[in-house]
DNA sequence: TAGATCTGGCACGGTGGCGTGTCAAGATGT
DNA sequence: ACATCTTGACACGCCACCGTGCCAGATCTA
């Protein structure tokens, strides 16, 4: 185990630092393709060549192309689930308040980058990030259902809703962003909250 | 152009009828191969096989690959599209009840044919068949804001909500079929149906 | 029965991506 | 300066699928 052979520093930095610099930039490349060709161009010699780099360093920091799609969208679930709930932390009690807060979250995040939209948009195309997209979602919607909306998240029609809400904000917006919805910003955030607060009273 | 060679008709069936029944097999088989291996598993080759023919045959009635994925969401979507007209057509004027006339539709007619309902929840794969998912998302968007919750269909802000509904809860509904959600049939067309009417209380 | 059509099967050549392997040239540090 | 590590580039075999072309045999019509 552990590195049989010595390891240098080139160029002033560290082995380890290097790998993890070209993992990165391999993971923003993969973004980079994706945001302007779309998932199905996520190739490796594609990614690999957008990071300036070759095959070979693809292989360094992933097994393969589907271990590169669990990495990216891992990295986008996690980001959101991670700002929603700092974002529910300073958020009032109030459902409309909570609600809005999460939507806030979801536009933002997508509007600032387009690339992580199309990931997220795109994600049913592939087995790997159709399946983790899924969890993802059953992870909102237990989220929203719970801590926004104040429901109980094991009653299966809760859970409905909850999925049908999540599915149905995170479409919509893609539309928005896709310039496909004449509204503003601020107009956005109000409709889907406003949808969520009017679930809340059957 | 038309046939410069003569047409015969072969086993009693006429030439025109030998090809329609070609075609119609070849669209069959291709649900079935999604029913049972994904959309992805769409190939020239495992459809010509499974319809009992050859790749000769396919390209008598398709030009190729993307024209067999057009004329199966197509078909999926028409279908759909006029079982709901039917149903609004004798259902009651309350929104309720012409909420409610809807969703069975779409569970009944996902029910009864599972192939189709992966071919829907698996569109988003192929480009062609996203395009024409999103077309026709837009329409039952309007059908259904205007003819069941009697809103204006031009109103941004009800494009919104109409488009995050029906993407929501089509995506639940998959979820129901894979067997994802603990609740009987009519729990599920009650519970859509219910947010539907919610939604229409601003 | 002869001649034409229809059918199934198969063999290509082309494309595109995967994952591995090899190699020479540049950088390092001793 | 010299062995060693690091890097980029590229070549290879492999596989899957596409779309076309060709053929021998079955089936029809006259």
């Amino acid at each position: 185990m552990t590195p049989t052979t010595a390891q240098r520093s080139y160029r002033g930095v560290s082995a380890s630092d290097r790998l993890a610099a070209r993992r990165a930039a391999l993971l923003d490349s993969a973004l980079d393709v994706i945001g302007t060709s779309g998932v199905h161009a996520v190739t490796v010699e594609a990614v690999a060549a957008a990071a300036g780099l070759t095959k070979r360093y693809f292989y360094e920091s992933f097994a393969d192309r589907d271990a590169l799609f669990e990495a990216l969208i891992d990295g986008l679930l996690d980001t959101v689930r991670t700002r929603i709930r700092a974002a529910l932390d300073v958020a009032g009690p109030g459902v409309e308040q909570r609600s809005r807060a999460t939507v806030e979250v979801l536009v933002t995040f997508f509007e600032e980058d387009r690339r992580q939209a199309r990931l997220y948009v795109e994600a049913p195309a592939h087995p790997v990030l159709h399946a983790r997209r899924e969890a993802g979602m059953d992870g909102y919607a237990e989220l929203l259902t719970s801590e926004v909306l104040g429901a109980d998240p094991t009653d299966p029609r809760v859970r409905l809703m909850g999925l049908l809400v999540v599915s149905g904000t995170t479409d919509a917006l893609g539309r928005w962003l896709a310039g496909d919805i004449e509204l503003d910003r601020a107009e956005v955030v109000d409709e889907i909250a406003r949808i969520g607060v009017a679930l809340t009273r059957r």
